[in-house]
DNA sequence: AACTATATTTTGTGATCACAAAGAACAATA
DNA sequence: TATTGTTCTTTGTGATCACAAAATATAGTT
């Protein structure tokens, strides 16, 4: 048997129209993102190749843009791995993710109409929902469309990229947080937003996305899971 | 004669330890910052290739990561471009850098020790000198520096590289910016940041630093300039 | 049993080729 | 002259191969 732990991929049906090089980047991006490769795994093109049923070339070019959007890190060796996380580097990357998306947010507010503002009155309704359900999985997934449909409000788009790219740095350890969370009551901040926005009040925005986004991960900061965090990050080493 | 504009790239020697596509990357790069592609022009990869006298692999891999860092652009015809530049986009650029970098800085003060105090400050002093010189290249180069020794002294470094991407979607412009500007005078910001380090005041540290990167581009607000960047642009599309 | 030296396998890098789609050049038509 | 239809060329994509370096396994030695 083989001592690399072993990958599951979720393959999604792959549209003909677009490349597959795109395919294999967007499936490789949500296994990292979904935490379905544990941190530290080095990742060889030919395993992934054979796994994806796919030539090694479309994975050499997912891998390097992955790599570049920090998703993936390149070693010495020049092997790819998902990147091991610390503590401090968590703190760092939510207290990036609070100064960039606050700042877009605010940078968005001019531009937000009422079409996009009745869609984020849905998305939050669909949130709510989905807290009553207790279904964290969803939270997840709708929290960050909340938030992308009110930073893309903005035509001139800079921001968004950067924020990506740390939410999936993050990604793998958020599903690692949500998993270890049982009643972890959300205060619903993005009624604050609203209301931020409806008073084209920027200030407020920026306050309400920071608490949003500070208490989605409060449970986090505490140091026994992040101190979880790590070994699972060093376990994956060995 | 093709109606191309010629690419002129400066070669640099390459590294026997360094691989193929990193030296291709780093040239690739150099030249986008640079300004020595024109926004809107179209790059194919065979054309690179016979440039730079490599194969048609590595300038792949190297077009594929500039462009997932922003620098470089795919359009729908999965060919790749030096991005246009509007005066919206040029602004939410520089809003943006002052937002994350500000915070860079703060996040970063903790961290500086005695010896990069020293070597900030032996950096001021050639930027002062450069200045007198009037050598609008190298301020440009040396202030670089010193924002990028500012920011890494913070160990866990996740602001660099988004602050990076930001700089390389405003290379091109700086150096339009820069060779429209005579008489440009910069008042030494570096020296508020400086006692604010020595106080560890972090506030007056972003102050600085916004300072600092607002007035650095003061010329390069008005419509006029904003206007010429775009004419530039749209020129190299036809 | 622990360490070192050697042999074998695996891996990333880079070159080359085939091919379909996009682009350009050109001819024919209105 | 402007415009459409048709060739011919160029281009990105993806597959395959060669090779040197790294990793791993194996054998040899103390």
């Amino acid at each position: 048997m083989d001592k690399k732990s072993p990958i599951k991929i979720t393959l999604t049906e792959r549209d003909g129209a677009v490349t597959i090089t795109q395919w294999v980047y967007e499936t490789l991006r949500g296994a990292v993102m979904n935490g379905q490769i544990l941190p530290g795994r080095s990742l060889t093109i030919r395993e992934l190749a054979t796994l994806l049923d796919v030539s090694p070339m479309p994975i050499r070019e997912a891998l390097r843009q992955l790599s570049a959007e920090k998703a993936l890190e390149i070693q010495g060796n020049r092997r790819v791995m998902v990147p091991k996380m610390t503590a401090m580097k968590f703190t760092e990357l939510y207290e990036a993710r609070i100064a960039i998306e606050s700042h877009a947010a605010a940078r968005a507010l001019p531009y937000i109409d009422k079409a996009r503002f009745m869609r984020l009155r849905s998305l939050d309704q669909l949130i709510n929902i989905a807290q009553e359900e207790n279904n964290l999985e969803q939270i997840s997934i709708l929290n960050q469309n909340f938030h992308r449909l009110l930073y893309t409000a903005n035509p001139h788009q800079v921001t968004l990229p950067l924020i990506e790219s740390l939410w999936l740095q993050l990604g793998p350890f958020m599903r690692l947080a949500t998993s270890k969370l049982e009643e972890h009551y959300l205060i619903d901040r993005h009624n604050e937003a609203m209301t931020a926005i409806e008073n084209q009040d920027a200030f407020a925005l920026q306050l309400a996305i920071t608490a949003d986004i500070r208490e989605g991960i409060a449970f986090a900061g505490t140091p026994e899971l992040l101190h979880s965090f790590i070994e699972q990050s060093h376990m994956a080493a060995h």
